[in-house]
RNA sequence: GUGGGCGUAGCUCAGUUGGCAGAGCUCCGGAUUGUGAUUCCGGCGGUCGUGGGUUCAAGCCCCAUCGUCCACCCCA
């Protein structure tokens, strides 16, 4: 019988990889909170309708990638490829964001029906966090500090450079394409095959064409900022000056475009050369529409999404993590022998009740020399062993793991003492 | 959907022109020993991704298929 696998680009996350997410989740939490974000639920299904209105029908997403499948009843429902979409409809159907501002973030698996590659999965992870009814730059600033400060917090500042444009006004952005447009027609001979077919669905991504002959041309098209509406202009200007007065570096990027439909005005990605080719390691921007395009008031949002399978790609390479996070246990207890091993039952458990340190109570049999070992393996700073010698006296064998000392035997009633004392075996 | 690389032990990988299926690590047992190191001995572990074909003989050659990785497209 063939083997059951896991579904393609689905991927368990195992107990080594594990700690490393939760370094990340922990981190976040802290951030966040620090900024007075509260934290967003919503089901990992929704009406496909949803994300049709919100994505915008003609993007590679919608059209091609979304998991989507009948309910019992004829329904048809999605699993959702990102966060927004649900985010703006909890909120609208909650009545949060009628007459008021909210700063949310969320976190979970997305799921996109993609080709797996280094850094892109079909079940992957965002944390996303949106801002709805705050139209000033202000807010966008915000949104920017905070994720250079997560940035920070996880020790991969070095390793990430943020992109910034502005889209502009719908109406900008409308007579910039059709200007573009004509401009590409002109010279269409000189159009690859892919950007051929984005002239007529989505010209402006023609603009991060990865081709080089297309961004050589690109070089004599007309210049988008030229376009832009004053009060876009006035509002990218007030932000990129806010971004030089808190020290965070940017690079206007005048070719950044945005994938969904939703954006307008700003724009940004974090973007890495470390992960090969998916360099966007945390993206996002202004959809000042969106409510209102999903039946709800006008409402100006602001949000940004990263992903945390680059980011812990990003954390494998390039951050220095705290050494406790490397191994699963602090205290390895090992009896040889029955009065022993009933007697590590209940030491195990009187440790736990006073000891900070996490304490793993060896159930697994083995020779003496085998025990050690496992003691070693484990990761653990001690490990206490109870043999017959030892239940003869009322003692544990205490044996550091990580410093060359010799065993000490100290008495049942005082070993939690004595290891609450004995903080330099623990640290790192 | 398109292109390329790779599928041999739990892991990392050798395997010659087609001629008995291999090593290192891990794990288990033993010797030495400082209850953990070093060294040594032994053991467990395989439908060579799968299915066809060629051949006296296929891990190796041919065809198909699946999986995986990377890249394109697209995106976090």
């Amino acid at each position: 019988m063939a083997k059951i696998k896991a579904i393609r680009g689905m991927n368990d996350i195992l107990p080594a990889q594990t700690p490393l997410w939760q370094y990340l989740e922990q981190n976040t939490r802290a951030v966040l909170s620090s900024y007075g974000y509260s934290e967003i639920r919503t089901p990992i299904v929704e009406q496909t309708e949803l994300f049709c209105r919100s994505i915008g029908e003609v993007t590679d997403i919608v059209e091609k990638e979304m998991y989507t499948f009948d309910d019992r009843n004829g329904e048809s429902l999605t699993l959702r490829p990102e966060g927004t979409a649900s985010c703006v409809r909890a909120c609208e159907e909650h009545g949060l964001i009628f007459n008021q501002v909210q700063r949310l973030w969320y976190t979970g698996p997305m799921f996109r029906y993609e080709r797996p590659q280094k850094g892109r999965y079909r079940q992957f992870h965002q944390i996303g966090v949106e801002t709805f009814g705050m139209a000033g730059p202000d807010i966008d600033t915000e949104l920017l500090l905070l994720s250079a400060r997560l940035w920070k917090a996880l020790g991969i500042s070095h390793a990430v450079t943020l992109q910034l444009n502005t889209l502009g006004s719908s109406e900008a952005r409308a007579q910039y394409r059709d200007r573009l447009v004509a401009f590409l027609t002109e010279h269409r001979d000189q159009l690859d095959e892919d950007s051929l077919r984005r002239l007529s669905t989505n010209p402006l991504r023609i603009l991060d064409s990865k081709n080089p002959q297309v961004q050589a041309l690109l070089d004599s098209a007309p210049d988008f900022h030229a376009c832009l509406d004053a009060e876009s202009l006035a509002h990218f200007e007030q932000l990129k000056s806010n971004l030089d007065a808190a020290g965070i570096a940017y690079e206007v990027n005048p070719r950044l475009v945005r994938g969904l439909d939703y954006y307008g005005r700003t724009v940004f990605e974090w973007v890495t050369d470390k992960l090969g080719a998916q360099g966007t390691v945390c993206a996002g921007g202004r959809y000042d529409g969106l409510v209102e395009q999903l039946g709800g008031r006008p409402t100006p949002a602001v949000g940004f999404a990263t992903g945390v399978e680059r980011l812990i790609l990003l954390l494998e390479a390039e951050a220095c993590l705290p050494e406790h996070l490397k191994r699963a246990t602090d205290v390895f207890i090992s009896a040889q022998g029955d009065a022993a091993g009933r007697q590590a039952v209940l030491l195990a458990e009187s440790l736990r009740d006073v000891l900070p340190w996490r304490v793993t109570l060896d159930c697994s049999g083995g020779s003496a020399k085998n025990k050690m070992k496992k003691a070693v393996n484990s990761g653990a700073c001690v490990a206490l062993l109870i043999g017959d010698a030892e239940m003869e006296q009322q003692v544990v064998a205490l044996r550091p793991l990580r410093h060359s000392q010799d065993p000490q035997l100290v008495p049942f009633d005082q070993i939690a003492a004595v290891l609450t004392a004995a903080t330099e075996y623990f640290e790192e």
